[in-house]
RNA sequence: GGUUCCGUAGCUCAGUUGGAUAGAGCAACAGCCUUCUAAGCUGUGGGUCAUAGGUUCGAAUCCUAUCGGAAUCACCA
């Protein structure tokens, strides 16, 4: 039992013997008292003022009295307009510092197999490379894992790939037609990027015809598009991959091996991973036969010419296609399959999709018809939605050149960390490899840590020039936080200053050692409140708090060289505690931190 | 037009279940390296929480309306 949980249920008790009312413990509310008043936690008496029928000062008061009376960690209260301030006695700061610290796993929930969690994220198209909104995609969904392990739950991350349909054939195309058999290997370029660039090319082909066509004949933009040679011949391509001809199925596969290549770097340098890899290739045609059996038991509806549709009008949405007129699945139809699929595959109890908010409205109405289907897992869809990464200039766009790639972002960052680092002359000592490895560490933190910071409903500003720094509220003062308490305990080795106990009764806790261990104490708190809202800006934005206390508490008083060893043998304990506390947190964003840089 | 989301300092963002005088960073200015790492610390200035109502002991937070921005409303995925 916390701290915490006993002063609720001491005030439950003083409610009821006072003023004989009895309040569920989740209704009484009890939060940390804010730094500019006396006291540890502060209860909110206005609540309670009427069954009082005394003034909230007074209400505060009576209770304050007896909850000190009755439980021997309050050293003492205050009242303040209507809020109660509680301060805990230094020997219950202490114990719970002493318990945190001998604990392995401190705040951690050991993970259980019962609630299995299955994140679906990254979910690419293999006709271009990754870009900066696969990057927020990527680093969300992984954290996401991440944070709901932390909290104790058996998380699986799967992707998605979509690596069929028209899109691809147009890439194929235009590498049949103007590739001359180029490879990756050739051309030394990523596999990704080589088929990106063919996907570009029959963009730009295409609109060459498409022009010619809206001249010669006057045609409109889509049907010109539509009736373009070129699209004609990607359509034709399709129809023969969907026939399984052998060239065309050839060609699908070798160059889809070559963006696979290209992705498992562009992976493994963001530092991400999955367990396990759906191809919508394989995929696509689930989920049919729910429909059907769905169009049997009547909770769907056909036309006239055989396309099976849901009427959603009940639920305050339009009709929605779920099957075409000639059998062939849809993007609802395929989704509605892998759900079933991953039910199937993991025994989910909750499915994870980590998707733009551009697809809200399919998200909305995926659900609501795994609902009128009545499928067990309906309830356990969530969309985590989030929003678009902005640069100054407005919205990505391949056309106009402004897409971030990827690749060249992390490459970017590394740059700019490796510059930075050697200015500050900090890597005087360093072999070839520790320094690549510290770079790239910076590089890619402050990156993760710009990204992750924000709500990820939100929509955020990108700007390149400017969004990489490394002061302030970034990832690589949080990195560099750490290192700086690694040092702090590598020199207590060398001096001998090993022994972690000490004697408590002679400690007395300081103002700025009094934040940084209460900021410990809300670990947990924060792991279990991320992820119930599944937002890694919350551990983003409580590892800074952290990483900035530990600085002010570093600032003004010293951990190694106070005369009296005891204070030393406590703070170094304090300090190991938030560098521990500061790694799994980072941990939890897919961030690495350096013992020293 | 319908639906969903957003609007907090010059900029980028926090703000817990409705709680006390709204918080950081960046940018600007002024200080602090002979002491455990200055990627740090301290200080100054900067706010009609888009607007107007409502709910109540109490609203940036909840409700309604309005304004502004984004996304979406495909037999694309």
């Amino acid at each position: 039992m916390t701290i915490e949980n006993s002063l609720i249920a001491t005030i439950q008790q003083a409610l009821q013997e006072l003023f004989d009312l009895s309040v569920e413990d989740q209704k009484i509310s009890l939060q940390p008292t804010r730094k500019e008043f006396q006291g540890d936690f502060t209860l909110v008496v206005f609540p309670y003022v009427k069954a009082a029928r005394k003034s909230p000062e007074e209400t505060g008061r009576i209770i304050g009295e007896y909850v000190q009376t009755n439980m021997a960690e309050v050293s003492a209260f205050n009242v303040i307009k209507g809020f109660l301030n509680f301060s805990l006695t230094d020997g219950s700061w202490l114990s719970f510092l002493h318990k945190a610290s001998s604990e392995t796993h401190f705040g951690l929930t050991p993970v259980s197999d019962t609630d299995p969690v299955v994140i679906e994220y990254s979910s690419p198209n293999t006709n271009k490379p990754l870009h900066l909104g696969h990057v927020r995609n990527n680093l969300l969904g992984y954290s996401i894992a991440r944070i709901l392990q932390a909290a104790g739950r058996k998380s699986y991350k799967v992707n998605l790939v979509n690596d069929r349909g028209i899109h691809i054939c147009k890439s194929m195309l235009a590498w049949k037609k103007w590739g001359h058999g180029e490879t990756p290997e050739q051309s030394h370029k990523k596999g990704d990027k080589l088929v990106g660039d063919y996907y570009v090319r029959f963009e730009t082909e295409l609109k060459k015809e498409a022009l010619a066509l809206k001249e010669s004949h006057g045609y409109d933009e889509d049907t010109a598009r539509s009736s373009a040679p070129l699209m004609q011949d990607a359509q034709k391509m399709l129809r023969l991959w969907e026939a399984r001809d052998k060239d065309t199925v050839h060609i699908w596969k070798m160059m889809n091996q070559w963006v696979y290549k290209g992705f498992d770097d562009t992976y493994k340098r963001m530092g991400v991973d999955f367990d396990k890899i759906y191809y919508e290739s394989e995929t696509y045609l689930l989920g049919k036969e729910i429909v059907l059996e769905g169009l049997n038991q009547g909770v769907f509806f056909q036309k006239e010419d055989g396309s099976v549709w849901v009427d959603l009008a009940q639920e305050g949405l339009d009709q929605k296609l779920l099957l075409r007129g000639d059998g062939t699945s849809v993007y609802m139809t395929q989704d509605i399959g892998t759900a079933q699929l991953r039910y199937d595959d993991y025994n989910a109890r909750q499915m994870i999709y980590v998707v733009g908010n551009e697809q809200n409205y399919h998200f909305d109405v995926l659900k609501k018809v795994l609902k009128k289907l009545e499928k067990p897992y309906s309830g356990s869809l969530f969309h985590l939605s989030y929003g678009m990464v902005e640069l100054p200039q407005g919205k990505m766009k391949s056309r106009e050149g402004t897409v971030v790639d990827a690749d060249e972002l992390m490459e970017e960052m590394y740059v700019t960390a490796k510059q930075t680092t050697e200015e500050l002359g900090k890597v005087d000592g360093y072999t070839e490899e520790e320094k690549k490895d510290l770079f790239e560490t910076i590089g890619l933190g402050a990156l993760k840590y710009f990204i992750l910071k924000v709500d990820p409903k939100k929509n955020m500003m990108f700007n390149p020039t400017e969004s990489i720094d490394f002061n302030g509220n970034t990832g690589p003062f949080i990195q560099y936080t750490h290192a700086r308490i690694c040092s702090i305990l590598r020199k207590a080795e060398e001096t001998g200053l090993d022994k972690q106990s000490y004697n408590a009764d002679k400690i007395e806790i300081n103002n700025k050692e009094k934040i940084l261990i209460r900021s410990l104490y809300s670990f947990p708190q924060v792991i279990q409140q991320a992820a119930h809202e599944m937002s890694p800006a919350q551990i983003a934005n409580y590892v800074y708090d952290l990483a900035k206390e530990f600085n002010q508490f570093y600032h003004e008083h010293s951990v190694l060289n106070e005369p009296d060893r005891d204070v030393s043998r406590y703070r170094l304990g304090l300090s190991q505690l938030t560098a521990k506390v500061i790694k799994e947190s980072m941990n939890m964003l897919g961030i690495q931190v350096p013992e020293r840089m």
